[in-house]
DNA sequence: CTGCGATAGTTCAACTTTCAACTATCTCAA
DNA sequence: TTGAGATAGTTGAAAGTTGAACTATCGCAG
């Protein structure tokens, strides 16, 4: 990371806090998001995945893409598709045109699941989040997420390439 | 958690890119910071360990205390904590005080190894965050995140005492 | 004193995540 | 047309996390 010889820049005391009160909030605000869907037996990154099937085209979608979408590996995809094919959430499908892949397809039950879901998660992220934040507040955290997701993103194509 | 009566609030496009780039640039942050930790074998939640240990007086912390700074449960420390005395990082030390405590110790070596990751980490931090936000960012992020720690922490001693 | 509820910390079992290995299929250049 | 490398997805084992149960000690009301 750092190159041996030059000197750390530590962070000094305006980003410091920035980065420690970013850090800590952000803790407490997943683990409280986490616990208000533990009534629906979602964890956040299940339901980030039933969320999107949900939006999805027949509310099918191949694996590969769920798991781009839904920011998780291929594999943990895999392992929590089968919990969710177990608690008749979800079922697999063949994929005819491509004979390698999978659909993952919602089933009537998933759907049920995920709309029961919905409202309580949203309320969840109001009540933990956006209802803290003035208008003011969230033009400027999008602006400035938006940004550090795309530089996040040249980030990892650059150092891929090298 | 809502009410069954009560319609969904649900988000207006404002709050829903609010959340969005929130949520899907702290998810990439937290990944790249991962990663550029590997290099040292240390976990973020480790590393916040290990920090928190070696700023502590003698360099040593009861165990229940440094649970509750580096935010993580005691069973999970106990467990990580086996695993960087089994390095040789930390050790145990009974508490003559109080005889059902223990204090972590930090070793030498184990402060060798904070000592060598710090530059690093905060270069990473810097680069994959601190740097991408001007002065202005950094204070109203400041601002807006240090609020919603202390409103989340009333929420919580509030949903506590219910 | 005594004994009961709280606290410190660990442990076990269940569950989740990761990582590398693996099968099967696809693509496409030679 | 074939075969090498890429891609889709799963699997198994190892490592990490959780939550409840457990041991031991503490502190204090009666």
């Amino acid at each position: 990371m750092a190159s041996r010889k030059s000197e750390t820049k530590w962070l000094n005391p305006r980003e410091m806090k920035a980065w420690r009160s970013y850090i800590i909030a952000s803790r407490r605000l997943l683990d409280a998001l986490e616990m208000d869907l533990e009534g629906h037996d979602l964890s956040m990154a299940d339901y980030e995945v039933m969320a999107q099937l949900s939006e999805a085209p027949g509310r099918r979608m191949r694996m590969s893409e769920l798991a781009e979408l839904a920011m998780i590996s291929k594999s943990r995809l895999s392992h929590r598709m089968k919990v969710m094919e177990k608690a008749g959430w979800i079922k697999r499908e063949e994929c005819s045109e491509d004979r390698r892949g999978y659909w993952a397809v919602m089933t009537d039950k998933g759907w049920k699941a995920i709309v029961a879901a919905a409202p309580d998660h949203v309320a969840s992220v109001r009540k933990r989040f956006i209802d803290q934040l003035s208008n003011k507040d969230q033009e400027n955290l999008t602006a400035t997420f938006t940004t550090l997701t795309e530089e996040l993103r040249n980030q990892f194509i650059e150092e891929g390439s090298k």
